[in-house]
RNA sequence: GGCGCUUUCAUCUAACGGUUAGGAUACAAGAUUCUCAAUCUUGGCAUACGGGUUCGAUUCCCGUAGGCGCUACCA
């Protein structure tokens, strides 16, 4: 009885499972998501996220992840932001597809590329009736916005403008060719409800009336802006899903009219908005600044901003494994459903799923992120960590063999959270300690020490065979026969092979030592501190 | 102001009408011990509020309050 209904309860989670895969694939459409950048700087964190998503989507359902620019602000372009971006995704080991850099069939993947290409659409657009030619200047706009309050570019204003509706169609024609700037902006039929499925938060109404006649193209720089570049390009790379932050919803019903205006209603993709990333502490989402204030980085990697010459902290530069940072990030609106935590991406990748990610947004505690970085050192193999600490060694003057590094870091990398501070907690496996703890000192090296020590010393020496193993269970019997304290002998000694009450097991620090470099040690100190 | 989204421990979250409301981080105590850590065990800590619907609401609906976002010829 019990084995069938457990059986049963299977099956139906097995179905529930497939049913949602099925509608979060709507129409056997391959799936192709995108990340879609804006080169104006280095890349937050939370887009880091967002792009995680899109590509644990992407692999998922085996389909396609599109690297594209969205580079249609000329004013706030950077130089190296893309290369920037592209440098992130290789250290945090997310790939892409296709797209800039990568190639692909539905090039060129860099917006301003495409300005042929947009504005074919905006003259369908404009030929159709469904957008209009606006002469407005941002000055008479200003004027217009301080003259009325709460004003909006839409139907109950629209016909008190200067544009292509309110002038006759020679003096539109006359004002281009006079080599007047001019915008189109979308005409937004008020009153309608629109409506917006989202995969995350379900349906999202609104009504068109609040929406304003957005700009969708400049004729100043040939560029459309990101609405109408966003609908024409996820039309033409076929994109499936967009996945991209909360900030996006309340424009998303403008896509939807935008996608009905070109008749594309059919395969239009369908939305998922992620919820923010939110300050650790306070109130806003997470911003440049709150990094600088609290002690961690916001970016990736670390950024020189080219105009003001500020240098912004990266978590590849701060020491983080890129695995930590994907796992903390993974699970900072989502879950895989049960108690896992650590998960490697194939892992994420198998387990995720749009409908367990939460709606709310999440608040940054980088503190976790440690814990994740400590678990990775820790689930790394002490040769990839050793690997990592080697150049740390070096620049201390220290060269040894790899074999060495990696049994100083399998005797000490457990109390670590970052690889640099690896060094603290194990130079003195590679060099003798020079001057002594004081509170060590006061605790442990006590008046009758520099005797005890000297005979351990000797008692040592004597030993044919110098192993942890064997040594510490004679030493300890030779401890009792003298009638001394386990610790207090212990401790001495330790002060004088590592400076400090620190490290680990005793015996394995004079393994590490040698019984030479042991004794010389241990002698120097008594000699030193008596 | 308008529009939209959102609300379970301090934080990230689980529980998709029936649980002593679970896990993790952080915090505290204990264990261990040759030190410091790590580790293990234990502990405290939450369903924003008010109405419904229901035999029964953390869960569904409405309202209030809080939080967040958008409201550019930026994305």
């Amino acid at each position: 009885m019990v084995k069938i209904s457990l059986f049963h309860e299977k099956m139906i989670t097995f179905a529930a499972q497939k049913k949602n895969e099925m509608t979060q694939n709507s129409g056997n459409r391959r799936v192709r998501v995108r990340f879609a950048p804006s080169p104006t700087g280095p890349l937050h964190i939370g887009g880091v996220r967002t792009a995680l998503y899109n590509y644990l989507f992407a692999r998922k359902h085996g389909g396609d992840f599109i690297f594209r620019i969205e580079d249609t602000d000329t004013n706030r372009f950077v130089p190296g932001a893309e290369e920037y971006i592209l440098e992130s995704f290789r250290w945090l080991g997310i790939k892409f597809d296709e797209g800039v850099s990568f190639g692909g069939n539905y090039g060129p993947y860099r917006q301003s590329e495409r300005k042929d290409i947009y504005k074919k659409y905006v003259d369908m657009l404009l030929e159709a009736g469904k957008a209009y030619i606006a002469f407005d200047t941002p000055a008479e706009l200003e004027a217009k916005r301080n003259e009325i309050p709460n004003f909006q570019y839409d139907a109950t204003t629209r016909l008190q403008m200067r544009n292509s509706l309110t002038l006759r169609a020679d003096e539109v024609k006359a004002l281009i060719e006079a080599g007047n700037q001019y915008v189109v902006r979308i005409l937004i039929e008020p009153g309608q409800e629109v409506e917006v499925d989202d995969l995350i938060r379900g349906k999202v109404t609104i009504n068109s009336s609040v929406l304003d006649d957005k700009v969708l193209y400049k004729s100043a720089d040939q560029l459309p802006t990101y609405h109408l570049a966003n609908i024409v390009d996820d039309h033409l790379m076929e994109v499936s899903h967009v996945i991209r932050g909360e900030e996006w919803l309340p424009s998303a019903p403008l896509h939807v009219l935008l996608y009905r205006a070109f008749g594309w209603e059919d395969t239009m993709p369908q939305f998922a908005h992620l919820p923010l990333l939110l300050k650790p502490e306070g109130n806003g989402k997470l911003s440049k600044r709150d990094g600088d204030r609290l002690g961690f980085p916001v970016f990736p990697l670390e950024w020189h901003d080219p105009k003001t010459g500020e240098i912004s902290s990266g978590y590849r530069e701060k020491d983080y494994l890129p695995e930590a940072v994907i796992n903390f990030l993974a699970l900072l609106g989502w879950n895989p459903g049960d108690d896992r935590e650590i998960m490697s991406l194939d892992e994420m990748v198998d387990l995720f799923n749009l409908e367990k990610c939460s709606k709310a947004g999440a608040r940054f505690n980088y503190q976790k992120l440690v814990w994740f970085n400590h678990e990775y050192i820790m689930l790394k193999s002490d040769r990839e960590i050793a690997l990592l600490f080697n150049p740390i060694l070096e620049s201390h003057g220290i060269k040894v063999p790899m074999e060495r590094v990696e049994t100083a870091v399998g005797l000490v990398k457990n109390r670590v959270n970052f690889v640099g501070e690896l060094w603290d907690n194990c130079s003195y496996l590679f060099q003798a300690p020079d001057e002594y703890d004081e509170k060590s000192l006061k605790k442990w090296w006590k008046e009758n020490a520099p005797q005890t020590t000297a005979e351990l010393c000797d008692f040592l020496e004597s030993q044919p065979d110098w192993n942890g193993e064997v040594l510490e269970p004679l030493v300890m019997e030779w401890i009792a026969s003298k009638g001394y304290q386990t610790g207090k002998v212990m401790n001495a000694l330790r002060v004088t092979l590592v400076g400090a009450a620190m490290g680990p097991q005793i015996f394995c620090i004079t393994d590490f030592l040698g019984r030479e470099e042991t004794l010389r040690r241990a002698r120097k100190a008594i000699s030193a501190l008596s």
